[in-house]
DNA sequence: AAAATATTTTAGTCGTACCTAAATTAATTA
DNA sequence: TAATTAATTTAGGTACGACTAAAATATTTT
């Protein structure tokens, strides 16, 4: 059942399929398909009828689609193999935080179990990629890490900085300046009402960051 | 003129018209490209004119294909990550010597820059790759060593093993068994008439082996 | 030099993965 | 509720990279 071959397309719609849902639980739209690959609806709508009829996925006419326990399954390896690859690529081969993304898309898709499993050994069977999100192991298993925005704290609380969601050059270079990085201890000293601006006191000093950027800064509660 | 982006059909028919073609200098015949990367002679004939059009490769009706001055440059680069990453997988990873080739072959595609030339720099630069073949640099410069058969040594003459051609897992056995290894050095004791079978100095012992498994040891004369 | 054989090319087809335009169904607004 | 708008699917088409069968050309044998 799991020993099927899924060409690259495949696998990059059920990847996405299975981000979109929520773990696998909520139904996916074929226009959120669309926006998320960029690839027209009416395409989608062929692909999704194919994965269908792999029970990959099920789906309704003009309501959704769900992903079935054989594609998270799937998918969930993918997405071990992508954030492998990234680890390998950020603590290996010197990549930028910001310029592992790319390259570990294309590389996710060469499909060798004994590739991916010493890949996992060379690395130490690390157990987040180097944006804070989990690796899955090779039999599937993922930790699910509570995580809340850094608004979410009362002030006085601490958290650590462990999921960063924009993974663009510019947020990556505030970061950098900010000196903030997964890991990073952060405390909540205010919330400021007029902009909805908070501070928060990093590396032994406080500093001011936006609305924006707090809300693409995941940390878990200490 | 060397930013086209090709596809990994055009990547392996161009790297396999390449191999044939000694460097470069050499017509390749259809059939031969047919039967090198298992696809028939209708379709090969197919990519050999997108090819053309692309000048990567002159071709002349019925009579073969000749790579060009940019055909081959493309070629070594692709030769270039493929060797790479044989090297990554056999000394990092832990690969077997057999079971490198096949997921270099997938490898090799993914293009990035960055990628081959991060790893080049992680792998300390080598020079050839696992099975003895050198690996062009990023210009595509390679060196071409003179190699020839256990045969062709006279008696009493050494040589270091420098290329193994066969790829096969019973092969590598044979030599694991024998310890035969790039930089193994050899002497020629004896060419027995009879079935053409060799006798060898290695390792502190004589050993006999057939004409077969001597053909597939390449070495250069020290 | 013919005939036979081998090689290569052409012609026509197929599945994959995309597209646009039009039709259908669902959701929202008046 | 009816009309309008949005989402989705269907229908028809394209490029790619493979295939088989048949035609054209080259090579080898008689
Ligand atoms: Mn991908
Ligand atoms: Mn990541
Ligand atoms: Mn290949
Ligand atoms: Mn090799």
């Amino acid at each position: 059942m799991t020993n099927l071959i899924l060409s690259k397309s495949e696998e990059n719609y059920l990847k996405s399929i299975y981000n979109l849902s929520d773990s696998g639980s909520k139904l996916v739209t074929t226009n959120s398909i669309s926006k998320i690959l960029n690839i027209e609806p009416a395409s989608v709508t062929d692909m999704i009828k194919k994965l269908s009829k792999k029970n990959l996925i099920y789906h309704q006419k003009y309501k959704g689609s769900k992903i079935s326990k054989n594609g998270i399954k799937i998918a969930l390896q993918i997405i071990r193999k992508h954030r492998l690859w990234e680890v390998f690529l950020y603590e290996k081969l010197n990549f930028k935080w910001d310029e592992i993304h790319e390259v570990a898309e294309e590389l996710e898709h060469v499909s060798s179990d004994q590739l991916i499993d010493n890949l996992d050994k060379y690395l130490k069977y690390p157990k987040i990629d180097p944006h804070g999100d989990p690796i899955p192991n090779k039999l599937g298993e993922i930790d699910f890490v509570d995580k809340i925005s850094i608004s979410d704290l009362n002030i006085g609380q601490k958290g650590i900085v462990s999921r960063i969601i924009n993974e663009d050059e510019e947020f990556f270079n505030l970061l950098n300046k900010l000196k903030i990085e997964i890991g990073t201890e952060i405390k909540l000293i205010d919330k400021i009402e007029y902009d909805s601006s908070i501070e928060i006191f990093i590396n032994n000093r406080s500093v001011i960051i936006s609305k924006v950027v707090a809300e693409n800064i995941k940390i878990t509660k200490v």
